[in-house]
DNA sequence: TATGAATGAGACTTCATTCAT
DNA sequence: TATGAATGAAGTCTCATTCAT
């Protein structure tokens, strides 16, 4: 399990409001605490009841939300038994989240990763460290299962092998940030692409 | 060449004090006018003599900077004439970089890209397209490095090619960016393993 | 009597929640409906079952503690049975009540008196003048028993005798709020040098 | 001198506004920013260029009332010459100051002094003991009078001079405090029976 | 009757922008 | 041209009051 924090009911409305928000399109910084109140349906004042701050209520929110993004994302690899299924779902679970602007995946795959997005959200009792060690989990049962169908063969080491997933799908993810400059390439042509750049490296 | 616009000596002072000030780890959406005043030795006042708001200065500054990155890089690239040390080159430029927290690169390598960082980018004067135009032309000719110096002979499409690049690349970079959970992988082996990562997928 | 308001349990409750508060040195004007019910040990919205604003509940205790105040007072001074007695008794309660923040004769003894302190407690309900007549009553008191023991034989105007006492009690009291600029006179002395000034006027 | 701090020409305007909002009948506790920047013709910001809160800038305006009305009021007892001219002087201050709801004397007189009426007032920049030791040597300036004059002459300790001055006056500060009290008492009885009970009690 | 969660008016404060110098 | 004092719009946050339970 993932989340461990139970939130009340007022809680989950102010980050429903806020991920809405964030979805729309509306940034992060610039989120003002009486529109949080009008997409939650609250008061202003009981996001204070809630939260000591803005920042905490939409730093949590952003946790909140990746808590569930990838709760979801795991329940749908979950459901896919073999590998090349299995990597190709990651592409969709990419593809779907992508028009999404709070996508916990562009963040994850990016450079900097989550813990620069938003100062708050350098906090023990929200680290992401325990995320990074589930989706470790998660790569390594991808690799796994690649292993035994012997579609990778690879002897090199497993940094190697996780590297390669991570570019495999950092290159998807970057084509679908770029679409414009890849108007000749479709989307099917580009998860192939990408499927076939990591059967090839990991072979 | 890239750069196309001829800036004043202020403007100039007062993207270097932009540029000082989020290198130094100030959050671009929480800038005050009154620091860039402070941090380019100019007035206030001057900085709406030179542009129209905040987050013109701010924009044009990163555009600035990103600008004068890629042409010292560009000319880093230059010098090297075969296919492996250029790509070596590449991954030498991203550690330089790093720690600077404006980095250009890891911004072009991230999924989103530029565009979607700072709203006010969007602007056709500023268009980012040209880089991007002038990075790919620069891939071609690292891949054409590599087919001449036969290191690379895929027959796979040039997406797949480019996407080999970026996935090598983003790989590395995000390696730089998790370094806390890749102890055990120094540096040189995260290079060596993104080159043969690059080397395998186009072979 | 003095008291001829009769309060609820709650009421009185609310009333010593408010007066604890303000004797721990909280500031009437600063003073939170929330801090009252948590002093109080009621809900927020009980003290609106009760009073109609929290100045009401805050004013309408300050007049309870006054009258509690003098209440206690006046039986201290009717045990007393001679003049000098009852003086040093006067003189004795200020000293009793001066660490208290909320200390009555303070304000008895200050120049504006207490109509001025709590504008609220300008309500004819609450008028404080009764209580100036029961005080002038005891001044009067005070003074038939020093002209019966000879002790004073002024001939001055009953004004002279009132402000004789009124001063003499306003410099012990002014003593006691500034003994850092008396440490060499015990209160001791300054007791007796009330008394010695009030005799001394009175003859 | 007492006045040691130099101000700008806005700090003053904004301690204008306060004094004359003060004086006018607000009260400290609940004078509004907005009110302020109304009084003082300054905008909301300014006040914060000059002053690092509102409650700074309170109490430094009434620290800043409080040295012009003593500068003004020792400079008024100067130019009597005699220990009766002088104390009536003294009285005549209390007077022409009662109107005006900031009155330093009214503070002064009263038991607990200034240094309770605003809690920000305890600095020790702002500290009033300064004040007091003026008020001290203006004491023994007066009492030396009357004994050169011959119109004192006990042999009573320091402090019980200090206190019998002290007593005369906080009783004629009674009275102005409570007219609707000694309606049969004029201001000249109050004044002559004030100065009655001083010689009496010093002699 | 008693409560305290919810509210939103309105407070304090910040800071982008202006403009007199 | 260059400045920074002054401004006030607009933000964050508090807290008196209400009202469903």
């Amino acid at each position: 399990m993932i989340k461990n924090i139970q939130y009340s009911d007022k809680e989950i409305d102010i980050f429903n409001g806020l991920i809405e928000l964030i979805k729309g399109g509306a940034n992060p910084y610039s989120i003002k605490v009486s529109d949080i109140a009008l997409a939650s349906n609250v008061g202003k004042g009981t996001i204070y009841d809630y939260f000591s701050s803005k920042e905490e209520a939409i730093s949590k929110a952003i946790i909140f939300n990746i808590n569930n993004e990838v709760s979801v994302a795991l329940e749908r690899l979950k459901s896919k038994k073999y590998f090349k299924d299995r990597f190709y779902e990651l592409l969709q679970i990419i593809i779907d989240n992508f028009e999404t602007n709070i996508c916990t995946l562009k963040m994850l795959l990016s450079t900097g990763g989550l813990q620069e997005f938003y100062e708050y959200l350098i906090d023990d009792k929200y680290d992401l460290s325990k995320l990074m060690l589930i989706i470790n989990e998660e790569v390594d049962a991808l690799l796994e299962m690649g292993f035994k169908e012997e579609i990778i063969k690879t002897s090199e080491s497993k940094y190697y092998q996780i590297m390669a997933i991570q570019g495999a799908l950092s290159g998807f993810s970057h084509y679908m940030g770029q679409r414009k400059f890849f108007e000749n390439t479709s989307i099917k042509e580009a998860m192939d692409t990408s499927y076939r750049i990591l059967v090839k490296s990991l072979n």
